[in-house]
DNA sequence: TGTACATCAGTGAACGCGCGTTCACTGATGTAC
DNA sequence: TGTACATCAGTGAACGCGCGTTCACTGATGTAC
């Protein structure tokens, strides 16, 4: 049956939404077209009228997270670089890799994927590293890009770390460590 | 035909040299038995002698990469933070991922392997942790681990990275900019 | 030391399953009059 | 505004391929005497 345009856009965001969280939380080969689709309340077959093939839509799904909420309740991350990686290094954000920054979930996957999906991600590199620079610790414009550059790097890798040791104290100390020493920074 | 017991040995090293490059270049989805069995020169039958499974495979091949060589050759890599950092953060790292660390290669992967797996690398964050805590600035047990984590994991998000993004400034600036950062600590 | 035989690492064909993708069909939507 | 028809998003069966894994077989190794 045909479905009227607003169903269909709603449908194409429901698919994104089901397929970024999947893909974090279990990375893009073990995640199946065929799973995306139902979990978006559809079948497979409808899957090819809105995405060119599962490449497609894993770009489609980073530019999709990447971009803010049109309906003008904007991101509720902070700014600032010290409040933001207070925000990034909480367990609630390793525990929940479904709804994390992808980076800290798809990192290692995302550097082998297509030319579309690291481009996407480019533009977000550069625009999170100008944005904390603004707030990073250093008295010339190199020193706060170094730190902000740093900082972010290191968040990064710190959330990544803790959700691979199977020791819960050590994970926690990871994130915490790291905590510590971007609040410590001047 | 059987094999001599050192042959057995040298090829099960093959098989897991040939497996633990692959797998960091192209990841463990992408790489099959067949293909690793094949770059070390033996059949993809032969796999099931050696290992019980894929997944057995993946996580040998851990163990494999982080056991120091046996024939006394130690690592060349430094223990000093500083002088690991510079070593960590050059372009020939960045561009052989096949010889590079497992965490910038394989981490977001890594965080949903086997427990086997994982336990595996949990040991040697544990050792990088301890290791660099010993050139680590700081005043304090506490102060110079903080920053021993703090930096390892800016180094690894920071090569993740770099991998990622399509632009080779970009990428060559994220990389001197956490070196810069992490040689400026005090 | 030499010989006969049991062992077992490796071979390569085969299996079975699940995946990405295709396609003929359905029927509600949206448009032309 | 109402009606007839063309459009096309979604359905679900099907396809074909590649993968992990199995297994009967081979023949060199290593052991028992």
């Amino acid at each position: 049956m045909k479905i009227s345009r607003e169903q269909v856009a709603e449908n194409r965001q429901r698919i994104l939404d089901a397929a970024s969280r999947m893909f974090r939380e279990r990375g893009f080969e073990d995640v199946t077209v065929a799973e995306v689709m139902k979990a978006a309340g559809l079948t497979h077959g409808a899957f090819y009228g809105h995405f060119e093939s599962k490449d497609d839509l894993i770009a489609q799904a980073f530019a999709h997270v990447l971009t803010p909420p049109a309906d003008g309740s904007a991101s509720r991350l902070p700014d600032d670089l010290k409040e933001f990686a207070a925000f990034y290094l909480r367990a609630a954000h390793r525990d929940d890799p479904g709804g994390a920054c992808l980076f800290s979930t798809l990192g290692t996957e995302a550097a082998r994927a297509s030319d579309e999906a690291r481009h996407t991600l480019t533009l977000s590199v550069r625009n999170q590293i100008e944005k904390f620079s603004r707030s990073a610790p250093g008295n010339t414009d190199d020193e706060r890009r170094q730190a902000a550059t740093g900082a972010w790097a290191a968040m990064i890798g710190a959330v990544m770390l803790a959700r691979i040791v199977d020791d819960p104290a050590l994970s926690d100390q990871l994130m915490a460590d790291t905590k510590e020493w971007i609040d410590a920074l001047s």
